[in-house]
DNA sequence: GCGACTAATGACCAGCTGGTCATTTTTTGT
DNA sequence: ACAAAAAATGACCAGCTGGTCATTAGTCGC
């Protein structure tokens, strides 16, 4: 299955010294995000990383390969530092799930990888096969994490016990929303939102712990 | 600003007796919405409407006037209709929350107009003025009705007092979240959601309630 | 300085796609 | 029935873009 996205997909000619360029990854990636993968030409791509467009295809032997590497390069294994993070956090588990708000926010959301949550529902239909690797590798472990954050919620009787399964949405929902609509309406209109983005995680953090909590005050 | 969307974009040659035939615009909204504006040939559309190529540009002038129409299309005023419902409900807010869902599910998620909004959040980098477009005449009226929910919960005494104009998206985000959802991972891997979309939305109104409920029980 | 090898280039190609228009088919009016 | 007008057609075109490859530039060892 994802043995299509594996570093099989590697240069058509010899293997050189020096690693793949990061420029050029780096480049694809801003302009896939921002331009979407059909409107992005791979010249533009190879004119950002200020190299030729020979050099690309160089190094990544077509255009499909280049938005895998792109997807790959993004998702690197940050889930065990995370879920270990979540292990040794000592606090109250709403105080967990603001944290966790946080630190999303700060590494997903305002970095890269938020962009490529975009690219991928834009573009998952015409690449099923990405669809699935992004499934398994970011969607399915991103949901383990939060399960495990009901489930400690509960089991410490602060959360009503309600379906974790279904749960994982109350807490991914408010996340994958505000990434869409920044790399969508927001880049357009940024005032679109109405609030910042600061105010709008806060309201629904402060809502969904109201929700959640097993004793109301 | 809407005057680029305007009726404007008419036919090149003289006008028919005969109306625009509906069936160009249901092909090319069901493709739009199915394969993305840029992997949908004008070909196809032709084609799935019965009709030759030549024939769509005697209606449509150009392919993006298409996409133009395709929008207007499916926002048909059907806001005034929603706003009398909501003056005449009667029953309590709460209710009147899980009746909007009910009947936005119904009317929008589960119809073209539902694959409209992945069309602009795909595309509206693309065409800005169709952005422009879109956020008056459907999301701005959207966030006018359920500001008015909020503000009759907020007046009876149902719903706590949060500031609307940010409490706007407690309920729109569950909205657009599914309708994002239904319309790229969830074409591929309809079950990648883990919950029926009954439940999903049982579980969001059922927190959000919850969440916004004045009087905790 | 020189040959051998690697890395980079950009002119070029093939195929596709939005858009055109001379021609054919259908409808209308009498 | 017939002609004139309207509607539909699809072969065709121009321009673009992913991808190639002969050529050039650069580097290393001696």
């Amino acid at each position: 299955m994802s043995a299509d996205i594996s570093p099989a997909d590697s240069p058509r000619r010899t293997r050189r010294k020096e690693a793949r360029p990061a420029e050029l990854l780096e480049a694809a990636t801003c302009l896939f995000v921002e331009k979407g993968y059909a409107a992005t030409r791979v010249e533009e791509v190879a004119a950002r990383a200020n190299v030729s467009k020979g050099t690309l295809f160089l190094y990544y032997p077509s255009k499909e390969a280049l938005l895998k590497a792109v997807v790959r390069e993004n998702i690197a294994g940050r889930f065990v530092e995370w879920s270990n993070e979540l292990r040794d956090f000592a606090g109250s588990t709403p105080d967990l799930v603001r944290y966790a708000f946080a630190v999303w926010v700060e590494r997903i959301a305002h970095t890269h990888a938020g962009g490529i949550y975009k690219l991928m529902t834009s573009e998952c239909c015409n690449f099923p096969e990405l669809a699935t690797f992004y499934l398994e590798e970011v969607i399915k472990p991103g949901h383990d994490l939060v399960r495990r954050i009901l489930q400690r919620g509960i089991a410490r009787g602060e959360f009503r016990p309600i379906d974790v399964n279904a749960g994982i949405h109350l807490i991914m929902t408010p996340m994958f929303s505000y990434i869409q609509w920044r790399h969508s309406m927001g880049v357009c209109y940024p005032d679109s939102l109405g609030i910042s983005a600061q105010a709008y995680f806060d309201m629904h953090v402060d809502n969904l712990l109201r929700g959640l909590a097993a004793h109301p005050q």
